[in-house]
Parts: C-alpha cells; sequence; structure tokens
DNA sequence: GGTGCCGCCATTGTCGACAATCCGCATTGA
DNA sequence: TCAATGCGGATTGTCGACAATGGCGGCACC
C-alpha cells in the first residue's frame, strides 16, 4: 500500500540532490521540521553531509511545490498553511478530482475496480476491529483517492493531484492532526462512488465525487468557524 | 493587455537567475529554442552570459512546470508536446477552469463584469477590421480566460491554470502555429458565459465553459485524425 | 528616553574547477 | 560482416570559495 501512495525516499536514486529532495520533503510533510521553521542552506547541507549546491536544488523543487516559501537574500522557511490556503485547496481538488472520478469511470478496468471493493471490505473490517482508527483511516482514505487518480489515467491530472496538490493536503493533516471525524459517511460514499464506476456511469461518478469533496470542505470550514468564532 | 497576461521577463527581478530563468521560459515557449533540440547548460551559461549555477537553476523550473524534460547526466531537451498530452491537458483545462467559471460568476465585482464586455467588443471589432486575425484572436482568447480565471480569487487555482498549464498551451499553439479555426463560434461561447457570470449563474457558467473548453478539444482531435487517418 | 543611522555578521547568490557518468566510435575477435 | 568491448570526448553532478545583500545590535543625536 505504501509502496502506492507515494514515492518513496529511494536511496537508489540516481543524484545526490533526489536523495536529499525526498528527505527533506519527508521530513517537511511529516512535520519533522516544524511548519514555519528557518531552512538554512549551510545548516542542512551539514546536517544531510552534502554541499550547497544539491541541496539548493532539492530546496528549489520544494518551493515549486509550495511545501516551503522562499526570500530572496533572506531565507528558507517551511510553509505553514492557513485555512483559506486549504479551502483553495479543496475547490480545486472537487474540480480535479470529480474529472478523475469521470475518467476512471470510462477507463479503469474491472481488475482495478475490484480492487476498489476490496480496499473498501479491508477499511470497513479495520473501523469494526480498532478503537482508535484515525491513523489508518487518513491512509485508507489517500490510498482511495489515488486509486480513483491514478484510474483516470490521465498523467497530467496524477501528476498536477499527486504530484503536486496531495503533499499539501498531507502536511495540513500532519500540521493539525486532523481526526477523520466522519468516517462512516466518508466510507458509504466511497461506496457510491465506486459503485457509479463499477457501473460505468461516469456523470455519476464525478457528481458523487465532488459531493464527497465539497461535504469534507464544508466540514472543515464548520471547524475552522468553531474554533474561530466572530 | 500583455502585461496582465504573463509574467514578463522583468529586467529588474532579483537574482540573475530570475532573470535567466523569464528569458530561457519566453524563448522556448515562443520556439526561439526548438522544441525537442537539446538544451546544454555549458552554451547557454556562455550565450546569457552568467556561470551554471543560475542556469541550473532555471532549467530546474522549466522542468517542474514540463517545459524541458531531463535524462540524468545525459542533458536536458525543449520539451516537444505529443497530441495525447494536448488532450490531456484540456481534461484538465475543462475541469479546472470549470470551477474558475463557478467561482467568478460568484465573485467577481461588477467592475470586473464590464471589462469582460468591453473584451468581447474588441474582440468583435478586431474580427470585422482584419481578415487574418489568426494572431489577435489567439491574444484575445487567452485574455479571455486569464481574466475569469482570475475572477475565481482563488490563489491555488490560478497558479495551477497561469503559473504551470498555460505555458504548455502557449508554447503547443507557437509549435503548431494552430489557427483559431472556429473564431466565430468560439467567440459566441464566450459571450454566453460572460452573460452567465454577469448573472451571477454559477452552475451555468462552469457548465458553458467545460462545453467551450470540451469542444475546443474535439476539434484538436478531429484535426489529429484527420491528418493521421488510420 | 526614544529614534534614526551605521557597521558587523550571518545568510544567500554566484562563480570556476574537479569528479562522475554517458554516448559514439573505433578496434578486435569470431 | 557483425557484434562486443574499451577508449575518448563531452556533458552533467558536486564541491568549496568569494561576492552581495539583508537583518540586527550598538551608538550617537535629538
Amino acid at each position: 500500500m505504501r509502496q502506492s501512495m507515494q514515492q518513496l525516499a529511494d536511496d537508489s536514486a540516481r543524484t545526490l540532490a533526489d536523495r536529499v529532495f525526498a528527505r527533506l520533503q519527508d521530513d517537511i510533510v511529516r512535520g519533522v521540521i516544524a511548519p514555519g521553521s528557518k531552512v538554512s542552506e549551510t545548516d542542512l547541507a551539514g546536517r544531510y553531509g552534502v554541499s550547497r549546491g544539491p541541496l539548493r536544488e532539492a530546496i528549489r523543487r520544494l518551493e515549486s511545490r509550495k511545501l516551503v516559501e522562499r526570500e530572496v537574500h533572506v531565507g528558507t522557511r517551511v510553509a505553514s498553511l492557513s485555512f483559506t490556503d486549504l479551502i483553495e485547496i479543496y475547490y480545486v481538488r472537487e474540480a480535479l478530482e470529480g474529472q478523475a472520478a469521470r475518467l476512471a469511470a470510462e477507463r479503469m478496468s474491472d481488475q482495478q475496480v475490484a480492487g476498489l471493493y476490496q480496499l473498501l471490505a479491508q477499511h470497513e473490517q479495520q473501523q469494526d476491529l480498532r478503537e482508535d482508527t484515525a491513523y489508518f483511516q487518513r491512509e485508507f482514505d489517500l490510498d482511495f483517492h489515488y486509486r480513483i487518480i491514478q484510474g483516470s489515467h490521465n498523467q497530467t491530472l496524477i501528476r498536477m493531484l499527486i504530484g503536486e496538490l496531495y503533499h499539501l493536503v498531507r502536511m495540513y493533516r500532519y500540521q493539525f492532526s486532523t481526526t477523520a471525524n466522519r468516517p462512516q459517511k466518508a466510507l458509504h460514499e466511497h461506496r457510491r462512488i465506486v459503485e457509479a464506476i463499477e457501473s460505468r456511469d461516469a456523470e455519476m461518478a464525478e457528481l458523487l465525487m465532488r459531493r464527497h469533496i465539497g461535504r469534507a470542505r464544508e466540514n472543515i470550514e464548520q471547524q475552522a468557524q468553531q474554533r474561530n468564532p466572530q
């Protein structure tokens, strides 16, 4: 499962810059390096045992993914997502993953669809077995969405969602240790999406996916409002 | 107009890498550097009068925007878009710009909407005045879409479309010197989209924008089929 | 006591040189 | 004649040093 979920910090990466990038990204997304903290080139170069060259390249790549923010001649710091940023991302996800679901309904193989059902079953089982299922829910949720995105067979779409956007979503979840607080509902929505895909109803798959993500967004907005009542 | 359309090669950019990046991107998008041709670091460094450091950084940024393709220890070459790539991009545009139109209908100021009508009028006038309107049509088309995207007021959405995707679309248009071959229809579709935005009908604005881009895609697919009949 | 200026220090930006890797070509052997 | 292999040139990857810029603290002046 993990293998399918992200490009791992592969030590067999071809260049130092690749390795440093993978490691740095992981450290940032998982919160090992605190959001908002400074990222000194000299410092990190020493810590990772490379010169500043490859490290700069890694930082630039992270910058283009919006995982760090750079200010010329001043420095780089780990991005800290605001609620506004997260809401914006969810609007983009709604559009892109809706399209992904539509394409997946048209293009996924029967085998892949069967795999989705298996995943749903695992998810339900996990929910029965454990009390604190927050972590597993997160992972299952990600895996579910990843699979449908891949099912679109649209490389550009896949790159934009998995290659760019999802790192931010993951970082956010680590930052706020978000617990999925509507697990049964989400699971039910997942099932309906898979059913639409199975029956090759592209229109319906898109609609359901957009609703699914739209509700997640509304959920976040409500939480924000409760914490920060005007 | 041009000012609003892209981040120009601003000589007041803070660093050498910034300047080189802007220049290189422009040269690549406009086809000054032929698609598929090799991009030697040493060569370009000499040509632009900088060392390889800043130039490498510029190339890396272009890589993350898919304007060049890099192969480790081998070199970088200017990306040459295949039809498949372009079709994929249009599916993504359909989703993202549909969402942009929806948000624009909700969030654009009345002033901005008035600006859209002015643009439409200019477009129509231009079409009457000139025979060969291909170039102007292209520019107007881009400007129209740019404005609606900006009207979404969603920075993430704007970045993904204007900051990443549109450079590829522009490069493609230069590559194949695409002539918009359905100008009247496109113009009419534009007008209906603006009307939907003006009446704050978000649902309709999204639908019309998706259709508009969907038809452009079908148009490309037909052309490809005619040139390459199986 | 507060405010503005000046100089030092830390950090990033830039550079040129060296090392590692890959591609093409020629040579050699079957 | 063809295929495999080893060499040479060219290109990219990495490094350490130097230059340029921005922030911060101290000092003087109001």
